[in-house]
RNA sequence: GGCUCCGUAGUUCAAUGGAUAGAACGAGCGUUUCCUAAACGCUAAAUAUGGGUUCGAUUCCCGUCGGAGCUACCA
C-alpha cells in the first residue's frame, strides 16, 4: 500500500505541487493509536520545500490522492501528519490473504545467502548457569529468526576444551578425587553426579588449593622469603612493593591484586596445571587420555541440559582441532610480517595503528591463547562451508573488545569475509543481589533454575489449568511448555544488548507481560475454534469495524516484525510484537462476542481473525523456541 | 588514567528523529447467569543534569554527575 502510495506521488506530485518531489521526503509511519487513519505521511519536508503551512501543503496532497487512489477511503489532516483512511474491503481482502497463506510471515526458505551461528561456546570445566541460558536462548532465537527470514543457517557451537581452565580440573581430580575400594576414583557411573557438575566440582577444589597457597606465597614473601620463586616474579614484586607507598587506597587495592596475580603464578599447583597443558599440547597419552575421559563426562552434562533447553546443533567445533590451524595462521603471519616476535619467542600484533593495543597471539612457551584457536576456528568455518557469507557470534559484551581484534586480525590476514563476522554482543545477567560472581557462590545453575520453573509451572497448572482430558504424558510436556516458555520469554523480552536484570520470583510469573500470557490466549483460541467446529466460513461475505480492522493491521505487520527482528538480531522486537498481538486480542476477546455474534459476516471474520491471531502466536512463539500448546 | 556501553513511573522493561512517552509487576477500585478470569476495564506514577543541532529530540552531538565492562603470556 505505501508502496503504491510513494509510486503516485513520485508520478504525479510534480502536477499537484508544482515541484519536483524528491524521494527521500516520502516517509510513512503506522498512523497512532487511537487517531483515525491506517497510514501517515509526514508532510514538513514538503511543506518546507513548498514555504507553506504543513496543514495547507497536507489538505492539498489528501485531496488529490483521495481522488486518485481507489484504496484510499478518506484522509484526515492533523497538525503536519496526513493520515490516510483506507477502505474497509481492503482489510478484509487483507485478512482472508493472510488467512490462505499457511506460511504467512516466512520468507521462502533458503533465499537468502547462508550464514553460521554460533550461540553457545561453553568451557568443559563448568556447569552451564544462567548466564548461558541467555546466551544460547537468544542465539537459538537469532538462528530461527534468520531462517524465518529466508537465511540458510548453520547452528554451531565452539567448545572450549582445551585450555589451562580445564587443565585445572583435571589435576585436582587426580590429586584429589578418593580412591574407592574398587580402585577407582570418583566418576558419574560410580557417584552419579551430572559429569559437568563433577567436573566443575573438582575445578572448584582446584580454586580453593590455589587460594591456599597464594596465601602461602604472599605470607612467604612479606617474610622476605623469596626461595622458589623466579627471579622476574621477585623483581616485580619489590617493583609493585615499592609503588604500594604514598597510593590512595584504591590504587593499593589495584596494586594488591597485581601482586596476587603475581603469587599465582609462583604456586606449585598451578606451575603443575601449566606442566599439564604443555604436556597436553604434546600429547602425552596419560594426560590425553585422562583429558577425553572428563571432557566426555562433561559432554554427556552438556548434552542433557541442552536437550531440556529444546536447543540442537547443526554443526560442533572443538578447540582442540582448531587451534593447531590457529598456529599455522600466526606463523604464516609472522612470515608475512603481519605479526612479530619478542625476542622471548611470544608472538604479537600491533594494532595501534588502528587505535587499538598490542595484543598477544602465541605464548613464548609457544602454546596457543583464545585469540590463536579462534583464528583457526574461522577459517576452518569457512573452509567446511564454501557458501558460507558470514558468521554470527553470540558472546557476551564483556568481549567486545576481543572480537573487534579478533575481525581485524582476520582482515588483516587478507580474508575478505571478515567484514561479515558480526559480534553479537548481549548483555550481563544480574541478580537482585548484584552480579553473579562464582568465588562467591551466587552463581545460578542453569539445571537448577529450569527445575525450579517447571516445578512452579507444575503447580499453577494443577491449579488453574484446564488439563482433565490430558494423558500423564501431556501433563508433563505441557508443565515443561509453560515454564521453558516463561524462562525463555523472560530472558528473550529485553533487548539483546542491554544488562538485564533476572528476579527469581518475576521468572516464573504466569501473568503479565510473560510466555505463559501468551500461551494462554492461543490455548484459550484453540479452544474456541474447537467449538466452532466445522462452521463454513463464507470468505466473501465478512464484515469488519473499527475492532477488526485493529487486529487486522497488527497481523499484517507479523512479516515486516520478522524481517526487523532478523535484520537487528533482536528477538525482543519478535516478543515485543507477540505481546502487543495479544493484548490486543484479549482486550478484543472481552468486549466482542465471536461464536455468539448474531451477525453472520462479522462472526466470520471474528473467527478468521482468532484462527490468524493463533497462528501468527504460534509460528511467533516457535521462532522464540518457545512451545504454544492447544490447551492450558 | 585510556577506550566502550548504559542512566525512562516505586521496580523491571517499551518507544531505532515524529503526534498525548507505552506496558507489566507492585498500590487502589471494579468486571463471571455468556466462547478458558493464566483474562478484561479504570485511577495514581517517569525521560539523571546543563547546553547544542532540528519544523520536531527519550532517540543525534558536546559537557557534568552516576553505574557497568574492557584495558591478562585466563577463557
Amino acid at each position: 500500500m505505501e508502496v503504491a502510495l510513494k509510486d503516485i506521488l513520485l508520478t504525479k506530485g510534480k502536477e499537484w505541487l508544482g515541484i519536483d518531489i524528491d524521494p527521500s521526503w516520502i516517509q510513512f509511519q503506522p498512523t497512532r493509536k487511537g487517531v483515525r487513519g491506517d497510514v501517515t505521511l509526514m508532510v514538513f519536508p514538503f511543506a518546507k520545500a513548498l514555504q507553506l503551512p504543513p496543514a495547507q501543503v497536507a489538505e492539498l496532497i489528501g485531496k488529490h490522492v483521495k481522488s486518485e487512489v481507489s484504496f484510499v477511503a478518506d484522509f484526515e489532516v492533523i497538525q503536519g501528519f496526513l493520515n490516510f483512511v483506507f477502505s474497509d474491503t481492503l482489510w478484509s481482502d487483507q485478512l482472508v490473504a493472510i488467512n490462505q497463506n499457511d506460511s504467512f510471515g516466512l520468507a521462502e526458505p533458503d533465499s537468502k545467502q547462508m550464514v553460521m551461528v554460533e550461540y553457545a561456546s561453553p568451557n568443559t570445566n563448568k556447569p552451564l548457569h544462567l548466564g548461558h541460558l541467555r546466551n544460547i536462548f537468544l542465539g537459538y532465537a537469532v538462528a530461527q529468526l534468520k531462517k524465518a527470514h529466508g537465511h540458510q543457517v548453520i547452528k554451531t557451537q565452539v567448545i572450549n576444551d582445551r585450555g589451562i581452565h580445564i587443565c585445572k580440573s583435571m589435576l585436582a581430580w587426580h590429586r584429589f578425587a578418593p580412591l574407592q575400594a574398587n580402585g577407582e576414583r570418583e566418576t558419574p557411573a560410580n557417584s552419579g553426579l551430572k559429569g559437568d557438575k563433577l567436573v566443575g566440582k573438582y575445578y572448584v577444589e582446584f580454586e580453593k588449593h590455589l587460594q591456599l597457597e597464594v596465601k602461602e606465597v604472599l605470607a612467604r614473601w612479606n617474610g622476605g622469603d623469596f626461595s622458589n620463586t623466579s627471579a622476574s616474579a621477585l623483581e616485580k614484586f619489590q617493583e609493585l612493593n615499592q609503588a604500594l607507598v604514598g597510593k590512595d587506597e584504591k590504587a593499593q587495592a589495584a596494586i594488591s591484586d597485581k601482586i596476587k596475580e603475581l603469587a599465582k603464578n609462583e604456586t606449585e599447583i598451578l606451575r603443575a596445571a601449566k606442566d599439564m597443558l604443555v604436556r597436553w599440547e604434546g600429547r602425552d597419552p596419560e594426560t590425553y587420555l585422562l583429558w577425553s575421559t572428563m571432557n566426555g563426562w562433561v559432554y554427556e552434562g552438556f548434552d542433557v541440559t541442552y536437550q531440556r533447553m529444546g536447543v540442537d546443533f547443526d554443526k560442533l567445533y572443538y578447540e582442540s582441532d582448531t587451534f593447531l590451524l590457529g598456529k599455522d595462521q600466526v606463523m604464516d603471519g609472522l612470515a608475512r610480517g603481519v605479526f612479530y616476535q619478542k625476542p622471548d619467542g611470544s608472538v604479537w600484533i600491533d594494532l595501534t595503528p588502528d587505535g587499538l593495543d598490542e595484543k598477544l597471539v602465541l605464548r613464548s612457551d609457544g602454546t596457543a591463547v583464545y585469540m590463536t584457536q579462534d583464528i583457526g576456528t574461522a577459517i576452518e568455518r569457512f573452509h567446511d562451508y564454501p557458501a558460507l557469507s558470514g558468521i554470527v557470534y553470540t558472546v557476551g559484551n564483556e568481549q567486545d573488545y576481543h572480537f573487534k581484534v579478533l575481525f581485524l586480525i582476520l582482515d588483516k590476514l587478507g580474508y575478505s569475509w571478515a567484514k561479515n563476522c558480526f559480534h553479537l554482543s548481549y548483555g550481563m545477567v544480574d541478580l537482585p543481589s548484584g552480579k553473579m560472581k562464582s568465588r562467591e557462590g551466587t552463581v545460578v545453575d542453569a539445571d537448577d533454575l529450569m527445575e525450579e520453573v517447571v516445578n512452579a509451572a507444575t503447580v499453577m497448572t494443577q491449579e488453574r489449568g484446564q488439563i482433565a482430558e490430558l494423558t500423564e504424558g501431556e501433563r508433563h510436556n505441557l508443565f515443561e511448555s509453560i515454564g521453558m516458555g516463561g524462562l525463555k520469554y523472560y530472558l528473550l523480552k529485553v533487548d539483546p544488548k542491554k544488562r538485564m536484570l533476572f528476579n527469581p520470583e518475576e521468572s516464573i510469573d504466569l501473568t503479565g507481560n510473560t510466555g505463559p500470557f501468551i500461551q494462554y490466549t492461543h490455548a484459550r483460541i484453540n479452544s474456541l475454534l474447537r467449538k466452532a467446529g466445522s462452521i463454513q466460513i463464507d470468505e466473501s461475505a465478512l464484515v469488519i469495524d473499527f475492532g477488526e480492522i485493529e487486529l487486522i493491521k497488527l497481523l499484517a505487520a507479523f512479516p515486516q516484525t520478522i524481517a526487523e527482528a532478523a535484520d537487528n538480531y533482536s528477538p525482543a522486537l519478535l516478543a515485543n510484537y507477540l505481546y502487543e498481538l495479544t493484548k490486543a486480542y484479549n482486550s478484543f476477546y472481552q468486549q466482542s462476542p465471536i461464536l455468539n455474534e448474531t451477525n453472520e459476516g462479522l462472526r466470520f471474520a471474528r473467527i478468521l481473525i482468532s484462527k490468524n491471531v493463533a497462528k501468527v502466536l504460534k509460528t511467533g512463539l516457535n521462532i522464540l523456541g518457545i512451545n504454544a500448546p492447544e490447551r492450558m
